[in-house]
Parts: C-alpha cells; structure tokens; sequence
DNA sequence: GTAAATTATGACAAATTTGTGAACATAGCC
DNA sequence: GGCTATGTTCACAAATTTGTCATAATTTAC
C-alpha cells in the first residue's frame, strides 16, 4: 500500500536528520517541518499523513499550538516528543488527544517500537506483538523472555539488544549498528561495552547463548 | 448491533473533545452539542442516541433544563456532568431522573466505567462485573475486592490501580500509561507517585502483593 | 610460529531506578 | 474547629543495571 508517511516537526535540524534516518530506514517516507506554523500548513497541504512526531519546544509556534491545529481537523494520530526535565502537561496532552510520549533522548528501538504500535493500534491488524525462534520466545508486550518455556530474567538493554538481534535474525550486526539502534542517541560511550552485554545475555540464555554468533572483525549475528 | 451513540452536550469544546477520544476509544460514537438547546434539538433528530452526557453549566440552556425536556419523551440515560465546587442539586437530579453524576475532573477509567455500567444496566445484560485471577476477586460493582475469600480494604486510588493491573493481566504498563489511565486529566504530579500507591496495594494484598511484580526501567506488570 | 588485532571475561565503579518511611496537603466528617 | 483517611511529595537507602577497564584468550595475517 505504498509507503506511509510521517511528518517529523522540530526546530532543531539535526534532531529531524536523526529522526528521519531511524524512520526512513524503517520504510516510511518521512516529511519535515522546522516549526509548528510550517508543520500545519505541510500537513494540510499533504494528503495521508500516517502520523506527526512533534517537538513540544519550537520557537514560532510549539508543539502545543500546532497539536491544536492539527487536531481541529483531523483524527491523525500525534507522538509528542519532550525534554527529559520538562513538566508533564497531561491536561493540555490528554485534551488534544496526543497518543504517546517520547521522552528525549531516546533510542531508536523506542521509537520505532512506538511508532509502529501507535500504526498497528490505528489499522486495527492486532497481530501478537511476540519474536519467536526455535524455543526462544520474546514477548514485547508482556516484556518477557522464555526459553523452551522457562522464564529467562533480562534487563531493560539485554531485553532490547536480543530483541534486536531476533529482528535481524540472520544479519551480521556491526557494533556501530547495534549502538545506533539500540543505545540512546547521546551514547558516545565505547562500543566494548556491547561485548558485556552480549556476554550477560549468551550466559542468561544458557544453551541457546550460542545462537549470538561472534562475526569476527564485524560485530555479532543471532541465527 | 454497530457502534452505540452517546450524545456529549458542554459548551467548551476542549471538553467535548476530552470526551469523545475516551468514548471513541472505547468503540462507541459521539455526537456532540455546545449547549442545551442544541443538544435537544440533536437528539430529537437523531435515532439511537444510547445514553447522553451533560454537562450542567451552560449558557443558552442550563443542563438542568437540556435534561427536563428530553425526558419528557425519553428515557434514554442521562449523566451529568458537574465541576467539583458545584452544589449538587440532587433534589433536582432525582425528579429529572439523572442517573449518574461525574465530577470534574475525573480519570478516564471513571468516565468509561460508569458509561459502561449504565448501559449494561440498560440493556439488561447483566453480566457479573468482577475481575478474578488466582484468588484475588475484585468487584467493580460493589468496589470490593477479596483474596481466597477475605475481604481487603483498598482506598479508592488503590482499588482503581489494582483494577487497571487486572485488566492488563501480563502486559508491562509504564508509569505514564497507569497515569494517563487511572489519573484524573488534569494531574500534573510525579509519576513517581505511583511507586507509593503500589508499595501500599503489595503490602495490602499480602502474599498476593508479589503478582505485582516491577518491570525494571518500564514500569509494572500484573501477573 | 609469531606478532598484531580482536574478542571474552571478571572485577569494579558509576549511574539509574525503585522501595520506603515520614512529612505534608487535602477533603470529608463528626 | 479538630479528626481521620487518603493522596502526594520528598529524601534517602537499597537494589539493580550499565559502563569501564585491565587482563586473558582467541583469531588472523604474515
């Protein structure tokens, strides 16, 4: 059904750069818009847009206003994108109908994760929200881990990393990629760090740790 | 049987459209007036109307009086909307046959409860409102809960908090989430709020507490 | 076979998140 | 007005996760 579109509005240039890459790498076709003014008038002269991801702070006209405008006379669903100390504004929020938060910065696994729910929740295709190979079941929803039915305990990053490794089942993953997708966007941290983590995750996941191949001189493939 | 009407009558239309995302959310169909007289003459004209929501301040024609002269022909159920410092006029309400009040603020839980208890009392299918998962039975009609029996005494916060975990059997519920849901609209606390209101429901429920269990870095889950 | 490069591992430090008790605020009630 | 129950906030402790680093083990290139 060709590609769904996503308007992505924030000030920042290299914020919309960032998000456009995670999004369009994804399969969408992304539109920008520098601030709320300019998003509204995108919008209204675009047809079938999917869904807005909008910057609460935007000098000319915020997050809010266009939230406002947008929603006076249409129904399409609104991420808001927030600073982590900023106040909640769930009254404005909850009477402009945003659907979803995302608090910055944020890594891209999150986002596309909420994006995609936000979509599947709107197309009505409830399909399971589960990852499953060979016993190994990863249950997005429940957020949870079993292995030929026992109940594998993982932290928030193992959860995410393996989860993005299942995704890419098959696909050698540089440790760039990895940080990219799964790390927050402000990582500047050492890539060894992934090292660790996948040694817990191989470890907790007993017998079937060695489904995290070592791609030597690449980074890590699951199969 | 297609999607049930619900009228929702307020002249501020940042309240009607705080209404209609809870209602359509949950599957039924809002139609919408700005005041009293509107609201009549809307409901007179359209078949099916299943319930209506009125709010009582309003210019034009009060929602004392939008009341009165639809039930002078119906009996569809009606529930006022009143704001906290209001007297509640309930002389009036009972000769006028209101059959709920909903003060302002309310969480959507609330709204979406009583609108829904209404219309089950309505259409007389009247299933056993109760939740029951291994013991713990929570009876949203009485507003009790029980566990292997014995009665537990929550706090109204508590109980609509355990309420929405039970409805979210497995699923991991992020604090904003359980907020956006069990919280009135116009909260604007910490979310670490929450944290406390769950010390208490584990500490409650006794041996039970621990199917609360604490998602690390996400939230909680009920299982 | 050896050196260089890369990865695995364990220990530890730093950062984050959650649990908890107490203080504070508020509303309803006698 | 004072009481009491409920809800909220706060500060600090505890728990847990995450990141770093040194060292050992492994692989590759020559």
């Amino acid at each position: 059904m060709g590609k769904l579109k996503i308007l992505v509005v924030d000030d920042e240039s290299r914020m919309r750069k960032l998000l456009k890459d995670f999004l369009s790498m994804q399969g969408y076709e992304v539109l920008e818009a520098e601030n709320g003014s300019v998003a509204v008038d995108l919008f209204f002269a675009t047809q079938d847009i999917a869904l807005v991801i909008l910057d609460v702070m935007m000098p000319v006209m915020d997050g809010w206003q266009a939230c406002r405008e947008i929603r006076n006379y249409s129904k399409v669903p609104i991420i808001m994108l927030t600073a982590k100390g900023d106040e909640r504004d769930e009254l404005q929020g909850f009477q402009l109908g945003v659907d979803e938060y995302i608090t910055k910065p944020f890594s891209p696994k999150i986002l596309v994760a909420r994006v995609e729910a936000i979509l599947r929740r709107t197309s009505q295709t409830g399909e399971a929200d589960t990852l499953e190979y060979e016993g190994i079941v990863l249950d997005k929803t429940a957020h949870v881990v079993t292995i030929n039915g026992e109940n594998i305990d993982l932290s928030f990053k193992e959860f995410e990393l393996l989860a993005y490794f299942m995704e890419n089942k098959g696909v050698a993953l540089s440790r760039d990629k990895i940080l990219n997708s799964v790390w927050n966007y402000d990582y500047f941290g050492d890539a060894r760090t992934i090292d660790t983590h996948v040694k817990k995750l191989r470890s907790k996941m007993g017998g079937s740790g060695d489904r995290i191949k070592t791609v030597w001189g690449m980074g890590y493939k699951f199969e």
